[in-house]
DNA sequence: GGGCAAGTGGAGGGTGTCGTCCACTTAGGG
DNA sequence: CCCTAAGTGGACGACACCCTCCACTTGCCC
């Protein structure tokens, strides 16, 4: 076999965007990982493969080449995401109130976790299979631990409070991720509101107001009605096996 | 076809506890439900119907005839479950001192939720089909606002506190349900601790103090393992196409 | 103890998702 | 313009689960 003539070879590493693609197949690639995002955020991470290619515009064979198991297209899909958590971590570490970058962090992450299905998913339980995450979650705990530990220091946390008193929080609000996004949303802000005035280091003697309680009364309490995912922009109606909006195509004659 | 010659007919009304069974069936039917409980405990209520049949050690068709449909198992499996939930709302209401009589109930409906994952499902979400527990969920929340209102007057909780933030609790506390029981519990306590602390009307300068807070890192979550419920009695290997533990049977030749 | 309605287990058809395979199309360098 | 390797779509076998159907067994009343 002659060696590939044309072409520089592939770079270690460069398997996070492969730049080697043809023009085609990167514009596929990126249709997956927009629809991936649409139809996780919408229907979780554990949504039919089917519906994200049928999404996309694109059969499943080139969803299953490009990301070959589910965790590969999840993690891809995030990645962007977790970047801006990340970035948001820099901006409370360099704020220099520790208590209000603390918090003004937590409400962000908090915000994204409520009202993106798929997001709450990979955060919470991340993907074993994706190496990378366990890394980044080490890392980013410590420099939260040190986050706390300077806010601790300056007065604004009670001397018990944990770090893992985050995690706890986090998973806390990722309980109400199960409501439309409508709701989980101010729902959310209210409850991370009574956290942080429990979290104060000195508690005024009366205490500061509270955002307005979101109408989530346990009566009308559905599972998340795995929400069709408001079609973009063509309506034909569906058809095929599963369910979900129809693709369409920017006009392009492919297949057979 | 002759009408029904012996029998007394069955009393209208009588689909809750038949008692008019016979004695093996009404055996089976205790069977399937004690197997349901522990499945569903265990794998959610989302575990495959030939599980729980399996672990009953009785057929599907028995197990659909006595049960139509999943919600109908699901609501019998948890009847006494809510029932003593009900009777904690009893208790709590009879408190002479409202505010503990509220403490005590979120805590121990709290405990079911992050212990038992069908329980939690159940009680979060509801079976809409099962018509009994919207009227029960109208009438609890009633009391629970007459319980709070009454609290509130007794100057134990803040003014701007919501009935409405009880069911924020609850979900937020499900939240806690995706971890291992052995951690969640303590994890429960302690949210409940921080939250019940924030809803003080008066709150001391100095905090109360915190149960411990649970080793409850981000990067070691993982997704529910889906326990394999550990098998009762029995040894025998797995077999067949759905996982789980084989089933005991007490020697009683059935079938063909 | 005998008869029969009530009860039973498991086979099997239906459905939905996964992931692969292959005949065909197309980008893009020469 | 032409040729070929890269890319593509959808059919398809495998699999898990759902739920029904039916030949057979068994409790229970006489």
């Amino acid at each position: 076999m002659p060696d590939q003539t044309s072409h520089n070879p592939p770079e270690p590493g460069t398997a996070e965007a492969p730049a080697e693609l043809r023009a085609d197949a990167r514009r596929n690639r990126e249709r997956v990982l927009e629809a991936a995002r649409e139809v996780f955020a919408a229907r979780g991470v554990d949504a039919p493969m089917s519906a994200v290619a049928r999404r996309a515009a694109v059969g499943v064979a080139t969803l299953y080449r490009r990301f070959p198991t589910r965790s590969a297209l999840v993690t891809a899909a995030f990645e962007d995401q977790l970047a801006v958590c990340a970035t948001a971590f820099e901006e409370a570490m360099a704020d220099p109130d520790p208590g209000h970058g603390l918090y003004t962090l937590l409400e962000k992450v908090c915000t994204t976790l409520v009202t993106d299905r798929g997001f709450e998913t990979v955060f919470m339980a991340g993907f074993p299979e994706a190496l990378d995450y366990d890394r980044e979650r080490a890392c980013a705990e410590e420099r939260l631990a040190h986050l706390v530990q300077r806010a601790r220091d300056a007065g604004q946390l009670r001397e018990d409070f944990d770090p893992a008193d985050i995690p706890l929080l986090l998973l806390a609000v990722s309980g109400l991720a199960a409501q439309p996004p409508d709701t989980a949303l101010p729902a959310a802000r209210r409850l991370l509101t009574y956290l942080f005035q429990s979290f104060q280091a000195h508690p005024p003697s009366r205490p500061g107001p509270l955002p307005p309680a979101p109408a989530l009364d346990l009566s009308g309490l559905h599972r998340p009605p795995a929400a069709p995912l408001a079609a973009a922009t063509a309506g034909e109606a569906a058809a095929g096996t599963d369910r979900g909006p129809r693709p369409r195509r920017p006009a392009r004659s492919a297949g057979r």
